[in-house]
RNA sequence: UGCCCGAUAGUAUAAUGGUAGUACAUCAGACUCUGACUCUGAGUGUCUAGGUUCGAAUCCUGGUCGGGUAACCA
């Protein structure tokens, strides 16, 4: 223990509170999230410090669902929630809790603090209460309620509780201080009238704590030491700790660290506008591979270990900033590199004949499975009179610095041969529709006896024994790099026309066959591809998950 | 407008009063049967004005800029 190094303040402040002999120098974190939406990349972030600083020191981490608004909480979300923490390879084991676990022990601490006189219900409306809040800087009135006896109070409390009172008609509030320049600590509501069944406690409830009456006591009751949570908490600390005073009886004490939330250009990260997305359709779920979720991103083809060394590059902080998604992209490519089986597509093909390889032949010729991994072995790729090459692989008048195929120019089929293209066949209107090459027999396996050089190495199907299939290509969602911080456009005028194109007519080589949902690959000098679950019998999608590096403008 | 928080290359971060580093991105080069990978190299930074100190990115004061906050949301 006395050798960890902290990677971020938050555990620098962990060593600190160990070194002081906090909390039985226990360390435990929890991840809490709403039921209300699905889990995205941020929250990433939140799972790998919560679950990643936890074990560092040796402790634990709980999965607590911070589900005290039954008006927009599902179990939908609640066992999408799971299903991404698990996929990210993180484990709560037997340590799953929600905040309605709470509301009983909750509703008993309420009393107590009514019978303390640090409670009680307001029945006036919420404009009411609202404007009586005061501003920044004019302090607040405080209710007419305010002083009522503790007996009255916890009578009140308990029709409350009993349905007596229609949604609206009055709430529980802490009794603190009306003046406090945080507007977080002038009397704030701990409970309101919600007239709602909820996912786990049915109709048991007509009253739901508010966030700040629930989560650090649900902290505190768990044992958790560190209540790891966004900057936007950071003015909810004081009341976090006022009610962590009220119910503290050893030195056992939670403590709240806030970090600022991660934002990634073209991308938004706000449940609310993800929501709309999908509400409104513009992706087509919330997997949607466009998306910034953690099943889009899985779907998109990125795996566990690139998120959680993603997660692990962009370190923890208080500044609040735009990380580049070419860091995101980074990570992928670096752990698919390693891994990635590769494969041949053409995905915008031209047909190439080879005029003096014979008709009727073919062969196999031998392809490595993964350069950076020569455990993967190898494979045969059928070879044959008619490919496909890709489309832009050939410029009939070629620039300077294009050295792929053009008239009168060789090039290496990659693992075959190499070829010279003898004849651009075109139709009635000039469009070209075939090329007719010729190869060079001695030059099987991909290089000259003779030593002569190619420039370029070219990617190819054979005709016979490709496999058709859709290649599904992503682009950013937003055109702007911070659509949430444009002043003139609303982010939704900010959306990518062309965020999606679907190629319908690629060949892909024959060893795909059969690739299972979501298997990444990559496809020779194309990029990094997944099979998507679309995927059928008759016919393989495939989605980009990112495209290789491409130096060819240079 | 009050209160709270923040400010280090283009971006994300490190430096715990003692040589401003790292990664991504960018550019240049080497290598190459993927214009990939890998390798080498380059440029670019402490918001500002004072103060404390032998010495300040770091401590103090003022300013500037940015963010949060005044939901019966979390």
């Amino acid at each position: 223990m006395e050798n960890i190094v902290p990677k971020n303040f938050i555990q620098q402040q962990i060593v600190d509170d160990l070194a002081a002999g906090k909390n039985g120098n226990r360390v435990h974190t929890r991840f809490p999230p709403e039921p209300n939406g699905y889990l995205h990349i941020g929250h990433a972030k939140s799972i790998c410090l919560n679950f990643g600083t936890a074990k560092l020191f040796g402790g634990l981490t709980n999965l607590r669902f911070d589900d005290t608004n039954p008006v927009k909480e599902d179990t939908e979300y609640v066992d999408s929630i799971m299903e991404d923490v698990k996929w990210l390879g993180f484990d709560w084991e037997d340590r799953l809790y929600y905040a309605s676990d709470y509301f009983d022990k909750l509703y008993d601490f309420a009393v107590e603090l009514i019978k303390r006189g640090k409670a009680y219900v307001d029945f006036q409306s919420q404009e009411v209460i609202s404007e009586q809040r005061g501003t920044p800087t004019k302090a607040g009135v405080e209710s007419p309620t305010r002083n009522t006896s503790p007996e009255e109070n916890l009578r009140i409390f308990e029709e409350m509780r009993n349905g007596k009172y229609n949604e609206g008609a009055c709430v529980l509030r802490a009794k603190i201080d009306m003046a406090s320049p945080n507007m977080h600590l002038r009397d704030p509501l701990m409970y309101r009238i919600l007239k709602q069944s909820h996912h786990r406690t049915g109709d048991k409830w007509c009253i739901y704590p508010m966030y700040d009456y629930a989560h650090g006591q649900s902290d505190y009751w768990e044992g958790i030491t560190h209540s790891i949570c966004t900057l936007e908490f950071e003015v909810h600390r004081p009341l976090y700790d006022w009610f962590v005073d009220e119910l503290q009886e050893t030195d056992y004490r939670p403590r709240q660290i806030e970090f600022s939330r991660l934002n990634i250009t073209y991308t938004v990260m706000s449940k609310r506008k993800l929501l709309q997305l999908v509400k409104e359709g513009y992706v087509k779920d919330w997997d949607d591979p466009r998306m910034p979720t953690i099943s889009g991103l899985r779907r998109r083809g990125y795996t566990p270990e690139s998120i959680r060394n993603f997660a692990d590059m962009i370190g923890v902080t208080k500044v609040d900033g735009v990380t580049d998604v070419a860091m995101l992209e980074f990570c992928i490519r670096e752990d698919l590199n390693k891994r990635a089986q590769r494969l041949m597509c053409v995905t915008d093909p031209i047909k190439v004949i080879i005029t003096n390889y014979p008709e009727g032949q073919s062969e196999a010729v031998e392809a490595i499975n993964n350069p950076e991994d020569e455990s993967m072995g190898k494979r045969k790729v059928p070879f044959s009179r008619v490919i496909y090459l890709e489309k832009e692989d050939f410029m009939e008048e070629p620039t300077n610095k294009f050295y792929r195929l053009a008239p009168g120019k060789e090039v290496r089929l990659r693992y075959a041969y190499f070829i010279k293209c003898q004849e651009v066949i075109k139709d009635e209107q000039g469009k070209i529709v075939a090329l007719h090459c010729t190869y060079d027999p001695e030059t099987k396996g991909g290089n000259a006896p003779d030593g002569r050089k190619v420039k370029a190495t070219l990617h190819w199907v054979a005709a016979e024994t490709a496999l058709p299939c859709e290649v599904r290509l992503y682009d950013r969602l937003f055109t702007d790099a911070d659509p949430d911080g444009n002043k003139e456009k609303d982010y939704l005028e900010l959306l990518n026309p062309d965020s999606l194109q679907v190629l319908d007519h690629c060949f892909i080589e024959p060893f795909a066959k059969g690739a299972p949902a979501l298997s990444n690959y990559q496809f020779e000098r194309l990029g990094y591809f997944n099979v998507d679950p679309d995927t059928t019998p008759e016919k393989l999608v495939f989605n980009r998950t990112v495209s290789l590096k491409d130096n060819s403008k240079k």
